[in-house]
DNA sequence: GTTATGCCAAATGTATACATTTAGTCAAGA
DNA sequence: TCTTGACTAAATGTATACATTTGGCATAAC
């Protein structure tokens, strides 16, 4: 594997799962000292996570990693929505039945799932990444799946303030539930609907959450 | 200027022009010495282009300028429908109305603008890129605003395709004019319909045209 | 006391030498 | 004749030295 590609993963996981703050700077120099590569890597990866939008330049001396305020969970929800309403449709009409309704039979088990501990939900998110190829898979058109893409390492972010929120992951899975039995019943109206009903509920959670995390900080 | 933005801007501009055709190998020490910068700087932009999506890695010996099939112009539009439709939904409710009601009125004067020759065309285009500007800056999302850029360049090289059709130059200028008086009246849905319609059209005349192309090329 | 200007230090931007990987070709053996 | 392997040449990957830019601080003038 690529120097450059693992500063870029690393990096990548350390900026999503918060290791790196929103505000940090990321000097070359301390960066490529911290990460064991030389600059030229680094920089390549530097410039892969700002094509990205997880880090912008700072005037001039060194790149910032960027917040996510409650204006970009609005925001992202703006393009999520469309995104994955069309992905929703899409798959209703091209993918194989037979392969969403093995996912689907896996969801109907998601709530002892998620009621096993944390090895549980761990496997619980495994099944949504395996839904997620799924749909890529069945797409078969990479520029939707280039703004997923996109789209799905911002939701990785803020998908950290639902840690913890069981009762929110459950209702989750029984709205992707609907979603996939539209697909498999190769509905592409009932599954942009069911899509919309997921999403602003996932919505709405994320922004409760945000607003409590963000009392909590003023309090400190 | 940095080294590596011309370097980008010249290469994207070749690119979506045509001048470096789908298929063509960038090797990096080939176009550092062409377009008189160290390598260092070139790969920077052919990195850039790469998240662009406008060349790939060609089995490890060099970047290949990508191809756009008929498959590229159906997955694209299957990408743009969204998109275009939320930004319509979005301006509608966001946008400032006396901005785009004077866009509309310029965009009354577009048939006689399109009759106007090479140099009329040229200032229908830049109306349109106008309104472009004006529908990012009234859409305050740059999550959206990026996947529309990275859309647009896709597109500006597919409509390429529909160049010297002045007769779907008009119907396109009717069909955005609609649009634009939805916003105006600040009427979401009606701008997703005209958004949709416009699409749709514009999707028939592309496919037309490329078809067109195909069979000439096939006659060689 | 406040503002402007010039210097300094540290950051990014660039060039280039060197390391490593890989595709293509040629030859030898089955 | 076909296949397999090694060798070679040329490409990309990396490290580092050097150039340039820029932000911060100190000093001086108003």
């Amino acid at each position: 594997m690529k120097a450059s590609d693992n500063a870029y993963a690393t990096l990548l996981t350390e900026i999503v799962d918060g290791t790196l703050e929103p505000g940090t700077i990321l000097a070359e120099v301390e960066q490529s000292s911290r990460l064991g590569v030389s600059r030229t890597p680094l920089r390549e990866a530097l410039g892969r996570l700002r094509k990205d939008g997880l880090i912008v330049r700072q005037s001039g001396r060194g790149l910032a990693v960027t917040d996510v305020s409650i204006d970009d969970i609005l925001a992202i929800y703006e393009l999520r929505q469309p995104l994955e309403q069309q992905a929703a449709r899409l798959v209703a009409l091209r993918g194989n039945p037979a392969l969403f309704a093995a996912l689907a039979e896996e969801f109907r088990g998601a709530e002892a799932l998620i009621d096993g501990g944390p090895a549980g939900i761990r496997a619980y998110y495994d099944l949504n990444e395996r839904l997620d190829r799924a749909i890529e898979d069945a797409l078969d058109n990479r520029y939707l799946i280039t703004a997923l893409k996109a789209l799905h390492l911002h939701l990785a972010r803020i998908r950290r303030l639902n840690r913890g929120n069981i009762v929110r992951l459950k209702q989750a899975a029984v709205e992707t539930l609907v979603i996939i039995e539209a697909i498999v019943d190769g509905d592409p109206e009932l599954a942009a609907s069911a899509t919309q009903v997921h999403l602003r509920q996932s919505q709405k959670a994320t922004l409760e959450a945000a607003k409590i995390r963000n009392n909590k900080k003023e309090l400190q």
